[in-house]
RNA sequence: GCCGCCUUAGCUCAGUCGGUAGAGCGUCUCACUCGUAAUGAGAAGGUCGUCGGUUCGAUUCCGACAGGCGGCUCCA
C-alpha cells in the first residue's frame, strides 16, 4: 500500500504508511477528529482508504467535525441512560444544529434530577476513555445483538428495505450491518463516523428533555428525548451558552413587555393579542407601508367580513380540511356561521360579483383580513403563532399565460418589502404535493404546471431554495419566505401560492378575446404573511432597537434642569410639526437617569439641552449607540431626524444592531398563514 | 392535542418543614435642578393563577382546570 496523503486546511499532514489509525491528528494546534475521502463521505480516523485516495482531515471545530463530536456524544448519553435505566429502549440519536438528541422509550419521563444523574454518568464514561470501535456483523448477528431493542430492529428492517428517512446513520442496505462498540461496555447500531475515544469529547452539556413521537408520527409511541450540546472546547461551550442568554434577551415576548408594545390578556384568551399604543405605532407603520405598496403595485383595496355562512367554505373546499382547526360555528337563523380562517373565498365572491373580461386581468384584490384559527393549545407562541391574526392578503386573478409574470411580480414585491424592513436572514421554500394525493385536490398536470412556474420564479431570484415535499396547501403549491427568530427557529412569513382549484370550485370565469369563457388562475399572496408574526420577527431582528421610521418614540427631548423644559417644548413642537414622534421627559429624574431610561426604551434620538444649548439655539444629540454630538443647531437636528426617518434607513449613529446569535437545534416550520 | 416543567406585588424573584408573606426595580408623594446609562426620603401595592378535596386551619399537601415555558405533532 502506498502512502496516504492527508491534508488539514490545505497543508499536508505527515501520516504513517497504511492508515491514519487510532489517534487524533494534530498540526499546529489544530486537532482533527475525522477524515473526508474523495467521495466526500466522512470517515473515522481509523478508516483505511483505497490506494492513492487523498484524505482531508476534518478539524473538530469545523461544521463537520462538530457533527462527529455531537453524534459521538449522543452515543455516550445513550450508554449513560442504559446504565441508569436498564430497561430503556433506544430510538435514534442524530446530531442537530448546535447539538444532538437521543430518543428513548422509558417507563417514566426523565425528571430534571434524572438528567443530572445522566450527565454525571456521561462524565464518568468520558473520563474512562472508552474507545469507539467499528465492527461489521451479519444481519442475523445484528438482530441477535439488538433483540431487546425493537426500535433498532425496525431501523434495520427499514434500512434493509432501502428507506433512508432519518436513519441515514445506519448502513444496512447490504447483508452486513455496521455496529459500534464502546469497548465492551456498549454496542449501538451505527455507521458513524465517531471520535476515536470518549476522552476526545472536550465539552458537553445536557440542555433539556422533551417528548417526541417515534418516527415523527403522532400516532406512534411517544418517546422521551434528551437534548444536549457539545463543543470543541469549554470556551466554545461557554460562548454557546452565552449566545443563548443573549438570544433570550431579544425574545419578542420579553421585549414586548419591556417596551410596552403588546400583551396577551388571560381574560381574552390564549393566542389573542392586544397591541398597546407603542406597538400600535409600529403596527400602523407596517400597515401604512404595505397598503401604499400594494396600491403602487396595482392592487385594489377591498374589505370583507369576519364571519360567513358555512356554505362558503364548502364551496372553497376548505371545510373538510380545516373544520377541526376553525373556531366552532355559531348557529343563527337556521345557518351555521364560521369565523373566517382565510380570506380567499370572499375575494372570489368579489371577482364573481359580475361578469369579468380578460381586459380586467390581472385583477388584484388586497385587504387586511383578520382571520381566526383554533391553533392547538401547545403550539401557541407569542406573536409568531396566534389564534387571531391579520394577513396582508391578496389574490391576483390572471389568465394561465399571465401567471408566471404575476408570480415574478409578487416575488419581487415581497423581496423589496423584506429589504425595506431590513430583514436579511431568510430563505425560500417550495412547498409541493407529495405522494399522499388524497391530501391534495386537482390533476397531476395542473400540479406539475403550477409547481414548475413557482420553481422557475424562485430559482431566478438566486436565493437559497429549500424543497418542502408535501407542504403544499390542498389547492396548490407554494413559495414561502422563511425567517429566523432570535434562537434560530424558522417561521413562514411571505407566501405566494398558485391555485387552480378554487377558481373551479367557485366557477370563476372571464370572457376571453375570442368570446369564449375561460377559468382564471388565482394567485394567493401575503407579503408580511401575518402582521403579528412579522412584528414578532422584527422585534427579535432589531432586538427592539427599531430603525427610526418604525420606532414608537423617535426622538426624546431631555432637559437638564426644569428651566430648560420650555425650550425643549419648542424644539419638540418643531419636530412634531415635521411629523416626528417626539416626547419631552419632564420627570423629576436627573438627566443621567432620563438617558438611562431612554436607552432602555431604545429611542433612536435623544436630544439633550442645558444652559449652553439654550444660549446657542442648539441641542446635543445622543444616539442609541452612545455616540454624542453637542451643540447642533436646532434646525440641523430637525433636518437630520426627518431625513433618517424619511429614508427608512438605519442611521449608523442611531441604530446599531446586535450581531445575530447562532441558530439553535430544532428546525421547525412556521405556520402557513395564507388561505 | 401529547410529554415535562412552571404560576407569590406591574416586572424579576425570595419565603412559609401547614398558623394568610418579603426584597430590588417600577408606580405615587415630597425634597433636590443637576451636562450624557440609576439624587434622596416616604408611601401605596398581594383573597400567594382558579375551583374543589384533606385539615381546627391551605399560599404551602392532593386533584381538576386555566395560563405560561421547552419540545413533539400540526400549520389553510
Amino acid at each position: 500500500m502506498s502512502d496516504i496523503r492527508v491534508t488539514l486546511d490545505g497543508s499536508p499532514l505527515v501520516v504513517a504508511e497504511g492508515t491514519t489509525a487510532g489517534g487524533v491528528l494534530r498540526e499546529g494546534g489544530k486537532r482533527a477528529i475525522s477524515v473526508k475521502a474523495a467521495d466526500g463521505a466522512l470517515r473515522d480516523l481509523s478508516w483505511v482508504p483505497a490506494d492513492g485516495d487523498d484524505l482531508v482531515a476534518v478539524p473538530i471545530d469545523s461544521p463537520e467535525g462538530r457533527e462527529v463530536l455531537r453524534h459521538s456524544t449522543a452515543h455516550v448519553m445513550a450508554q449513560a441512560v442504559t446504565d441508569l435505566f436498564p430497561g430503556a429502549k433506544w430510538a435514534i440519536g442524530p446530531p442537530v444544529q448546535d447539538g444532538f438528541y437521543y430518543d428513548f422509550d422509558v417507563e417514566k419521563p426523565f425528571t430534571p434530577e434524572d438528567v443530572e444523574r445522566i450527565e454525571k454518568r456521561m462524565r464518568e464514561i468520558v473520563k474512562a476513555n472508552q474507545r469507539f470501535s467499528r465492527r461489521v456483523v451479519s444481519r442475523a448477528e445484528a438482530e441477535e445483538l439488538f433483540a431487546d431493542q425493537p426500535y433498532k430492529l425496525e431501523v434495520i428492517e427499514r434500512a434493509t428495505a432501502g428507506a433512508v428517512d432519518g436513519d441515514e446513520t445506519v448502513d444496512a442496505t447490504g447483508p452486513e450491518i455496521t455496529v459500534y462498540d464502546n469497548d465492551d461496555a456498549w454496542t449501538d447500531l451505527c455507521r458513524g463516523p465517531h471520535l476515536p475515544n470518549t476522552k476526545a469529547i472536550p465539552a458537553f452539556k445536557l440542555m433539556r428533555t422533551a417528548a417526541a413521537y417515534w418516527r415523527g408520527d403522532e400516532n406512534n409511541q411517544q418517546l422521551q428525548r434528551i437534548y444536549g450540546t457539545a463543543w470543541e472546547s469549554k470556551e466554545a461551550l461557554e460562548a454557546h451558552l452565552h449566545r443563548l442568554e443573549e438570544a433570550e434577551r431579544r425574545d419578542h415576548r420579553r421585549l414586548g413587555r419591556e417596551l410596552d408594545l403588546f400583551s396577551f390578556p388571560d381574560e381574552i384568551g390564549s393566542g389573542l393579542v392586544v397591541f398597546h399604543p407603542k406597538g400600535g405605532v409600529i403596527k400602523r407603520e407596517m400597515e401604512d407601508y404595505v397598503r401604499r405598496r400594494h396600491i403602487e403595485e396595482g392592487f385594489q383595496y377591498v374589505g370583507t367580513p369576519h364571519i360567513t355562512k358555512q356554505g362558503l367554505f364548502e364551496t372553497s373546499g376548505h371545510l373538510p380540511y380545516f373544520a377541526d382547526t376553525m373556531f366552532p360555528p355559531m348557529e343563527m337563523e337556521g345557518s351555521n356561521y364560521y369565523l373566517k380562517a382565510m380570506n380567499c373565498p370572499m375575494h372570489n365572491l368579489i371577482f364573481r360579483s359580475r361578469g369579468r373580461s380578460y381586459r380586467e386581468l390581472p385583477m388584484r384584490l388586497f385587504e387586511f383580513g383578520t382571520v381566526y384559527r383554533y391553533e392547538k393549545s401547545g403550539v401557541v407562541h407569542g406573536l409568531t403563532r396566534v389564534r387571531g391574526l391579520t394577513q396582508d392578503d391578496s389574490h391576483s386573478y390572471v389568465t394561465p399565460e399571465q401567471a408566471p409574470a404575476e408570480i415574478k411580480h409578487l416575488l419581487s414585491f415581497v423581496l423589496s418589502l423584506l429589504r425595506d424592513f431590513g430583514l436579511e436572514d431568510y430563505y425560500l421554500e417550495l412547498s409541493t404535493r407529495d405522494e399522499s394525493k388524497d391530501k391534495f385536490a386537482g390533476s397531476d398536470e395542473d400540479w406539475a404546471t403550477a409547481t414548475a412556474v413557482l420553481e422557475q420564479a424562485a430559482l431566478e431570484t438566486g436565493l437559497e431554495l429549500v424543497p418542502d415535499p408535501g407542504g403544499a396547501a390542498f389547492y396548490g403549491p407554494k413559495i414561502s419566505v422563511q425567517c429566523r427568530d432570535a434562537i434560530g427557529r424558522t417561521w413562514q412569513m411571505s407566501t405566494i401560492q398558485y391555485d387552480f382549484n378554487q377558481p373551479a370550485g367557485f366557477e370563476l370565469e372571464y370572457q376571453a378575446s375570442d368570446g369564449s369563457r375561460q377559468q382564471p388562475v388565482m394567485i394567493h399572496s401575503a407579503k408580511f404573511g401575518s402582521i403579528e408574526r412579522f412584528f414578532g420577527v422584527l422585534v427579535e431582528h432589531y432586538a427592539g432597537a427599531f430603525p427610526a421610521w418604525l420606532s414608537p418614540v423617535q426622538a426624546l427631548c431631555i432637559p437638564i434642569a426644569e428651566r430648560h423644559h420650555d425650550y425643549l417644548a419648542g424644539v419638540a413642537a418643531q419636530l412634531h410639526s415635521a411629523g416626528v414622534r417626539v416626547e419631552v421627559d419632564t420627570s423629576d429624574d436627573r438627566m443621567q437617569n432620563k438617558i438611562r431610561k431612554a436607552q432602555g426604551q431604545k429611542v433612536p434620538f435623544m436630544l439633550v439641552a442645558g444652559d449652553k444649548d439654550v444660549a446657542a439655539g442648539a441641542v446635543s444629540f445622543r444616539y442609541r449607540n452612545g455616540v454624542e454630538r453637542r451643540g447642533v443647531a436646532v434646525a440641523d437636528a430637525v433636518a437630520e431626524i426627518v431625513r433618517v426617518i424619511a429614508e427608512r434607513q438605519a442611521d449608523p449613529h442611531a441604530y446599531a444592531p446586535e450581531p445575530a446569535p447562532a441558530a439553535d437545534p430544532t428546525p421547525d416550520t412556521g405556520a402557513g398563514v395564507t388561505a
